[in-house]
DNA sequence: AAACATTGGTAACTAAAGTCACAAACTCTT
DNA sequence: AAGAGTTTGTGACTTTAGTTACCAATGTTT
C-alpha cells in the first residue's frame, strides 16, 4: 500500500495498522467520491491528487467549498461515521486520485491509542474549519473578481502549473454563478494584462499572477 | 456550580470532574466572550443564554456565523486550543450567558476516558460544521431579503418571541449589509404584512412567521 | 428645555450581478 | 465533410444591492 506522505506523519505500529486496516482507493478525474446524502462509513485521508467537495442548496445549486489535497482528510466525514449521519457534501476527484479509507470503529480506538493519530485528527478539523471561514468571507465580503482571481491562484497553487485548464462554466459552476458572467470578468482580466484566453485553458501572467 | 441541561447529558464521574476543573463564568448582554486573535485556552460550553459568533474580514467587516445557546460548545475553540492556536473568530454575549470553560489538559484527557465526553465533542463539531455550510448557502444562494426572512425567524427561535428586539442597524452589521438596505427590506415586508414595525422592535405576523 | 445621539424613512443614483438572445469558432462523431 | 455538441464573445436589458444625502421622530444627557 502506498501511504506517501503518511509516512512522515505517523509512528509505526499506527503505520502498520493503517497498512492492516485502511483500504486504498483510486478514483480518476471527474470521479464521484462522494454523494449528498449518502451514509458515512469511512473517513478518507488523500494520498495524492486534489478531491474538490461541493455544497449544494434546495434547488439543485451547488458551490465548491474547498480542496482536499495529499495528507489532508475530511474531517466532516469523520465526525458524521463516528455518528453514522449522512453527507451534507459531495466530493469529486480533480485529477487522479488516491486515498486510504479509515474504518470508523478504528477512527475511533486510535484516537486513544496513537497521539499522533488524535493530533492529526485535531489539525484537520482545524484546517476544515478554517478553510470553510475562508470561503464564507471569500463569498460575503469579496465581489467576483476578486473571487475569480483567487480561485485562479488556487488552481494555480494546487496544479503547480501557471496554465489553468479549465472552460468558463466549470468556472461559473465552482463559484455558483453564471457562464456569462464569468467570461465577462475574464475578457476584464486579460484586457488588463493579467491573463491569456485559450480554448479549455487560462494562461496566468506574471506580474499580477506572480511566477 | 449550575450545570443546567449538562447534567443529563454526562456520566457521574464526569460531571464531578466538570464541577472540579471547569470555569463557571457570566457574561451579560454584549460583553465579548472570545475575540479575534486571542489565544485560545479554554473550551466553553454553554449552560444557559446564546453567545454570537462573527468573522471578520481584513477590511474590519463583519458577518454573524451562528448562535451558540444552551449545551453548546464552540468546536473551534477545541481544536484550537489543542493546537494553541489564536482565535479565528469573536463571540459576544446576545443575552445574559452563563457558560463553563474546560482547561485544554481536561480536553483531551477525558476524550479517552469518557465516552459521553468523546461522543458530545464529536456531535459539537458536527453541528457546527453543519451550521457554517448552512451559513454558506444563505450567502451563496439566497437573496438578502430571504436571508433577513430567515435571520428574524432564528431570532424567534431563539427568543421564543414573536417580537424581536434589534435595530436596523444591528441587522445590517450581522447580515453583513448597510442599514438603508435592510430598511427597505423591512419597510417591503411591511407591506406585504409580514412584520409590523416599531422602534427597536419588530412584530412577525402569522400565518407568515406561523405562530 | 436645549443639545446631542440614535433610529428609521425615503429619494436618487451607481455598481454589480444575473438573464436572454444570438453568433462564431472549435471539437468530435459518424 | 456534414452535423451535433461544446466553448467563447458580446450586446442589451433587468434585478439586486450598495451609496449618498437629507430629514423627522424618538431618546438621552446636561
Amino acid at each position: 500500500m502506498n501511504l506517501g506522505i503518511l509516512s512522515q506523519l505517523f509512528e509505526p505500529a499506527l503505520l502498520r495498522e493503517i497498512e492492516e486496516f485502511g483500504q486504498s482507493q483510486q478514483f480518476k478525474e471527474g470521479d464521484l467520491i462522494m454523494d449528498y446524502g449518502k451514509y458515512v462509513r469511512m473517513m478518507p485521508v488523500v494520498v495524492s491528487g486534489t478531491v474538490k467537495v461541493y455544497r449544494r442548496d434546495e434547488t439543485g445549486k451547488e458551490i465548491l467549498l474547498y480542496y482536499l489535497s495529499s495528507s489532508d482528510s475530511c474531517s466532516m466525514a469523520y465526525s458524521c461515521c463516528m455518528e453514522a449521519k449522512k453527507s451534507e457534501v459531495k466530493a469529486v476527484a480533480e485529477d487522479h486520485v488516491e486515498l486510504i479509507a479509515i474504518p470508523h470503529t478504528k477512527l475511533d480506538e486510535w484516537l486513544c491509542k496513537y497521539p499522533s493519530w488524535k493530533n492529526y485528527i485535531m489539525r484537520s478539523f482545524n484546517e476544515r474549519f478554517i478553510e470553510l471561514l475562508k470561503s464564507i468571507e471569500s463569498i460575503a465580503f469579496h465581489k467576483l473578481d476578486e473571487r475569480l482571481v483567487e480561485y485562479l491562484k488556487e488552481k494555480k497553487r494546487l496544479s503547480g502549473s501557471s496554465v489553468v485548464k479549465v472552460s468558463h462554466h466549470l468556472i461559473a459552476d465552482e463559484l455558483a454563478t453564471s457562464r456569462v458572467v464569468i467570461s465577462r470578468l475574464l475578457k476584464q482580466l486579460e484586457n488588463e494584462e493579467k491573463i491569456l484566453l485559450y480554448r479549455n485553458e487560462i494562461k496566468l501572467m506574471p506580474p499580477f499572477f506572480e511566477d
